[in-house]
DNA sequence: CTGAAAGCGCTTACAG
DNA sequence: CTGAAAGCGCTTACAG
């Protein structure tokens, strides 16, 4: 790659150093406006080209960011972390890094095996999108470099994590159907499964609490196996009369199975979700559900990590960020006035 | 970053030059088998890293691809070429790139702003997912930097290209509806708006012309403006007892709107789609389509773009990678026998 | 305000 | 089989 131009190219053409150039085109102190000017408009014109790699072999940063998803996360009917991801990324560009994907396959989890972006010094520290195992979260901790989970987080290991707020998300989406007239109401999800789908149904249950209203261990209802592989739903012999699902997906799953068994949605069963993925608005009809601020996540995520790099002992602890609830046609309001 | 391990920090430790670990990590010739195994034992226990950063220096590459999608393919509900993207990405991982990538916002587009991983040379090439408007292309071709598209091409400009086989696919498809009973066969899309809609457009119309169906300009409904956002469809007087449509996407948002109308697919109307993205499955009845072949497509383009760094003049032209059909249950077969 | 020197960590000829 | 030297393109003290 002789054909790139370098400072040096220009710094001979102006007849100045090379040192010059590059305070010149970084805006640093100790030349004249004059100069400086006339060397980057000559940069400009002769199509210089900042040279990434010398600037970290000097300092040692890549300004890359490993965003980690693990494998089970992806896939065609889950775009949910890619557009994370994509968040993620846009975010990063504007604060001067870039997000190098990696997919973590089952097999590396389970072999604690790290990814190349790390072996091969790619990046300056990790997001790590969705929940890993204990083991290599145990894994990470050994490795120097900063990182932060997003939307989960592991107790244990004091990680920093950017999630959103689970817990009051379910709360407040409960209530609104309790103030609908929902009584007997279902809480779908493994709630041995994640973090997220454990704090939904507390916050859910926060809700029934503070209305009185008993927890029936039957409409708490399992939706997969603890590998994440949804099952078949099995409804309870006594119906509810509204259903607050862990997440999007399942709540279009359920609805498929309601309508399958002749019912319909909101008329017979009201349904709602979170995330507000793309499975809120396909499903017939549009999900009353909790909006994941995936956009405000994401800028918190990207300025944490940043801190740490530039700071080793930067803490951040567990943030919650608020979604809010998006009202679609889900819901039935049921109160006899 | 002092605390990092060198390779000269091996070296000195093994009383050898760093010339000599250079290449014994490198698995290169000249160093004896077990000096070599001894670098390597030792590298290994003392957590040695390699540095990107230094290679990419020598050698003026940086291993890293950059994966450019324009904005308007992204958002929450369009998740094929973030989908797209993350099969590529795998497929560079495998072959020791990384894939970076970059949004192209519309703005950027349109003002013919290269994006910074171009600026900064954090790049060796790119891919180009998703068609970009003329005037960015013939700025792209003023950049060194080797380029193949995928899913679309460009028939100017000569640059390489690797499409899915959307002629024969259509055609294939409009075959199978023919063989099913059908005559009266419409097609949804905006034949004007991409090539790939237009060559889907005309493998519809080669099938019917080999079946000496006459085409009906009626039975052609567009279903987007220019700028690709979709509009209300609209119905022909006289129905069709089938539609191919440009996408899966559009199959779904058609047969809503014939749900919506009172009628059932597949007993009143047989309905295609293409591409097997998410709306394939999730729509009611499931959509028999075209599958594009995205894990076939990822690897044929990163074949050509690494063939393409290392010889700039190497030449690939358009190649289509053919998908098969998946049969679901949205085609009805009304052959009277 | 400007620049010579040294160094970041590796690899590529080349010499022995 | 092994290593001294030079260089990739930049930046950071430091001297003037």
């Amino acid at each position: 790659m002789k054909n790139n131009v370098t400072m040096r190219d220009i710094a001979e053409k102006i007849g100045v150093s090379s040192v010059t150039v590059s305070k010149a085109l970084n805006d640093k102190e100790g030349v004249s406006d004059e100069l400086k000017e006339k060397i980057k408009q000559l940069a400009e014109k002769m199509g210089y080209r900042f040279n990434t790699a010398a600037r970290s072999m000097k300092d040692g940063l890549s300004f890359n960011i490993g965003v980690i998803i693990p494998e089970r996360f992806t896939g065609l009917a889950q775009s949910f972390y890619l557009n994370f991801y994509q968040s993620i990324s846009r975010v990063l560009e504007e604060q001067g890094y870039y997000g190098i994907l990696h997919i973590l396959r089952a097999e590396d989890e389970d072999g604690l095996k790290l990814p190349r972006i790390y072996l091969e010094q790619k990046v300056d520290g990790f997001i790590i999108l969705g929940q890993i195992k204990k083991p290599y979260i145990k894994k990470l901790q050994t490795v120097e470099l900063p990182a932060v989970f997003m939307d989960f987080y592991d107790d244990e290991s004091h990680m920093d994590a950017v999630i959103t707020d689970n817990f009051y998300g379910a709360y407040d989406i409960t209530n609104y159907l309790i103030r609908n007239g929902h009584e007997k109401i279902a809480y779908v999800g493994n709630i041995y499964s994640t973090s997220s789908i454990q704090d939904r149904f507390l916050g859910y249950y926060k809700s029934l609490l503070e209305h009185h209203i008993k927890l029936n261990e039957k409409y708490i209802l399992n939706d997969r196996d603890n590998h994440g592989k949804y099952i078949e739903l099995e409804l309870p012999e006594e119906l509810p009369t509204a259903f607050v699902c862990n997440c999007d997906q399942v709540a279009h799953i359920l609805i498929a199975k309601l309508k399958e068994m002749g019912y319909s949605v909101p008329d017979d069963f009201s349904v709602v979700g979170f995330d507000n993925d793309i499975y809120a608005t396909i499903t017939e009809p549009g999900l009353t559900t909790v909006e994941v601020n995936i956009e405000e996540m994401s800028r918190t995520a990207v300025v944490f990590i940043h801190e740490k790099i530039r700071d080793k002992d930067k803490k951040h602890g567990r943030v919650q960020i608020k979604g809010n609830i998006i009202y679609r046609d889900s819901v039935k309001n049921i109160k006899k006035d």
